[in-house]
DNA sequence: TATTATGTATAAGAAACTTATGTATATTTG
DNA sequence: CAAATATACATAAGTTTCTTATACATAATA
């Protein structure tokens, strides 16, 4: 992969902000859609998104519904009314998280 | 820590940002810096910061010099030359993330 | 006198990831 | 038409980065 370190604990994040906005999801259009937005930048591996996908519905925050299409498996995710809530608090975070980075990494653009 | 999962990744960067800024700086110098300017929000352990710092050490980024001062040890770092270059590499990488982020979460806003 | 602050260090374990591999169907290209 | 690519999911071994706990030592404060 190409990605950096730095988005080393942000996949999470990424995939609940995705469903919010999408309502349900499934796996392979996650890293499509992620692939997209970054322009090709971000690569989400499998070995990565599908443990986390499992985790995230195991930890209560992703419902699960399968679906056969043109013969192929898949597994469609959408977040639980507790994800829904979790999810305003890991974008806050994320906020927070940004805005800070922003601090340490250029701090003359404090007052913009 | 109260630090989000987030900042996983990111305190090689943070260490040489501050280094590129501020010439020479020890260990916990560094941690009570960056607790400043997050406003304690994101808080460096020990556990983190010293091997962090051997290891830039130990791949030629940073150089290490000791100085006793009021009867205490302190090493202060500061980017080798090719630390230096590195750190610019570091950065880009660290805007593009950040903004890759942005344009995930906030779709909205891509035209600002 | 005991706690907090200053200052560095490491070891055990957890968490998130990379890399490699496996399975299967559909579509496109040479 | 055969081979390669795209679609779709999954896991296992190993690496990296971090947390948590512990250790040692001096200075300042309560």
């Amino acid at each position: 992969m190409k990605n950096s370190q730095l988005y080393k604990g942000s996949l999470n994040t990424i995939i609940m902000k995705l469903l919010e906005e999408n309502g349900k999801m499934y796996g392979y259009e996650i890293t499509q859609k992620v692939k997209a937005i970054t322009l090709g930048e971000l690569q989400i591996t499998e070995g990565a998104l599908y443990p986390a996908l499992h985790k995230l519905e195991a930890e209560g925050l992703l419902d699960v519904e399968v679906e056969k299409v043109d013969n192929r498996l898949r597994k469609y995710y959408k977040l639980t009314e507790t994800g829904t809530k979790e999810t305003v608090n890991r974008l806050a975070e994320l906020e927070d998280f940004i805005r800070n980075m922003q601090s340490l990494v250029n701090p003359k653009l404090d007052a913009i």
